[in-house]
DNA sequence: GTTAAGATTGAATGCGCTTTCAAAGCCACA
DNA sequence: TGTGGCTTTGAAAGCGCATTCAATCTTAAC
């Protein structure tokens, strides 16, 4: 029938690490069971004991076996982290933060990509729910609340860019209003009035607050609201091209941009390029996320900090907290300006 | 002694997904051999029993779990991924490709950064051999060979940017020469003679390639090699602004830079711009990889395309392949010259 | 010098699934 | 009608570890 076993030779599999925790047992003289306490600290154990096991487990080299402790007692040291695209900039310094967090306590990410697709995004957490993960992050969720509040039911849950409160659910906010209100206000200052918006995809809360920041700044100042300067965009640097050609076309005057990220800003700022129009002598531009490539932008980019790493780091932090049992605390830094060349006075 | 069962109520883990195989079994009025069976298709079973069997997994909503078949039948159905830098923009991109041909074979990818650093890589490989991995692949190893064929005796093994063979293992590489090459010859076209070359980290064959190509590419013309145009680097941006200012620090004539990575061509950008030099008026600029922002740079960057994502996908596809026992023999696409903005001819 | 309480330890069971192994059912053939 | 060969199925034995339960060994108090 199957001819898999017609080879005299085991075909793979076959070197692994075959030691056990029953071979230090019996290397050691001692019960599985006392090795087993030993290795997770469940029990007082004799030094003498002690000293064998650790003795036996060196010569034998011996790993414990991860899904053999999953399966027997419930804890798998994994954490599911769901982000929306693994290969974004934003995204990569904010999984670095959660590796470097997780990784000393023991615990492995287990990274997937929803793509902004709330469906993927349900998937996901099936997924990750199956592979009997501890605890799962999510990263600036699309799904309802609903839908994660009945995730947390199951495992502990932190989520990043939403205000959100539950029984095993934790959630970290980074204050998007006011990061975008010192923003206009930085442009305001250097005494621009016509400033231009480009925003990001408004289904997504953390959008439509950097909108109302620009808007509060604006009022603050005593400028009225002209919609003409808000130029719809998606997040992507395309997004940000298109917008700045938008604005051209339709012979828009204004002295400043503020794109809701700093890769639509990146977009901008080419789009600009294209029109002859130069940053900041003729446009001064604003991003927002402070993007490691944004320093090296040409000029560098004037934006505010978002700090992806720190969200990761916390994040990981808080939901080994709720693991072991204890409530999270964190909380995010407050936004921070950062002004480089390509915001300047404007010109009289 | 310990106070963790004092609560009456079970603390957490306790609705996880409690529908087992047995059962669906038992629902199905079928035994628990027969269910595995039709979940992986190991051997004929009677339609009846199959469509009782999807039946009772349908309205259960069982989930097998993947530490038990793990544990039992030795796959785990992850595969391990090294890489060096999750945040890194090239990286990322390789990781989605890995993570889009995986998903649809049922395989998740584990992700972990090594840093650069060979210790550090020698125990990511250590850890995801420890997870039981079904297989592993290592992105742009800092590892010896000799390491990496060591590894590959316990479970197959891709790796990339690296000409290696071996039982359990298959390398998958990029022609760097090649690429460097056609990046200076076309430098050359413009009338360029005078090209400056920031190199790579040289310790990696990657970067010694494009140096070699760069080379191969002047003796090929007919120019004399000027060690004073060459500025070593080490891959981020900083190094391509350190060089710029090194070059222009020691009055180095030069009309072109060619950068052995875009990173650098991005720092190298910023640090002519803040010398008051043109891109492309008074410098061509060249870079290699072809990043995502690479597009959006001020100007455009001319590049050497590098398939990031599609090189994540074959890779996984290889070891996919060798998972199922067949070899693998994916080939990445010749290198492929980007003309942007950045380049142009030499002002007479 | 006993005995009870406490500290250590080992045997045994099970986590959820895969995988022999052998029994049972089927067919075509004689 | 009977027999051999093939197919479908179930019982049972683990995979490697955690954990409960009961047994053994200490120690302190009587």
């Amino acid at each position: 029938m199957n001819n898999k076993n017609s080879d005299p030779a085991p075909p793979r599999a076959a070197s692994k690490s075959p030691v056990t925790l029953d071979m230090v047992a019996k290397l050691a003289g001692v019960s599985p069971s006392t090795v087993s306490r030993i290795l997770n600290g469940t029990a007082v154990v004799s030094d003498a004991k002690r000293q064998a096991v650790v003795e036996a487990t060196k010569t034998l080299g011996f790993v414990p076996n991860p899904l053999a402790r999953g399966l027997a007692g419930g804890r798998t040291f994994s954490i599911g982290v769901v982000t929306q695209a693994i290969d974004s900039p934003f995204y990569g310094a904010a999984l670095r933060g959660i590796e470097d967090e997780l990784d000393p306590a023991g615990y492995s990410p287990l990274f997937m990509s929803a793509h902004w697709d709330p469906a993927a995004e349900a998937r996901c957490l099936e997924v990750l729910h199956a592979r009997r993960v501890d605890g799962i992050v999510v990263l600036m969720p699309r799904l309802s609340d609903a839908a994660l509040q009945a995730c947390a039911q199951a495992l502990p849950v932190v989520v990043t860019g939403r205000e959100l409160r539950a029984e095993q659910l934790f959630s970290l906010n980074f204050d998007n209003f006011t990061g975008a209100l010192r923003a206009t206000e930085h442009l305001l200052a250097l005494g621009h009035k016509q400033i231009a918006f480009i925003t990001g995809d408004e289904e997504h809360p953390d959008a439509s607050e950097r909108h109302r920041g620009y808007r509060a700044a604006l009022q603050a100042a005593g400028i009225s609201f002209d919609p003409n300067l808000v130029v719809p965009g998606r997040y992507h640097e395309i997004s940000g091209l298109e917008a700045v050609n938008h604005l051209v076309a339709y012979k828009r005057q204004f002295t400043a941009i503020f794109a809701a990220n700093d890769q639509m800003a990146a977009g901008a700022a080419l789009g600009l390029f294209k029109h002859g129009l130069r940053v900041p002598e003729d446009v001064s531009l604003v991003g927002f996320d402070d993007l490691p490539t944004s320093v090296y932008a040409t000029p560098p980019l004037s934006t505010i900090h978002q700090p992806a790493y720190e969200l990761g780091r916390l994040a990981a932090a808080s939901i080994l907290q709720m693991i072991a049992g204890t409530s999270p605390t964190a909380e995010l830094p407050p936004p921070e300006l950062l002004v480089r060349g390509s915001s300047a006075p404007v010109r009289p």
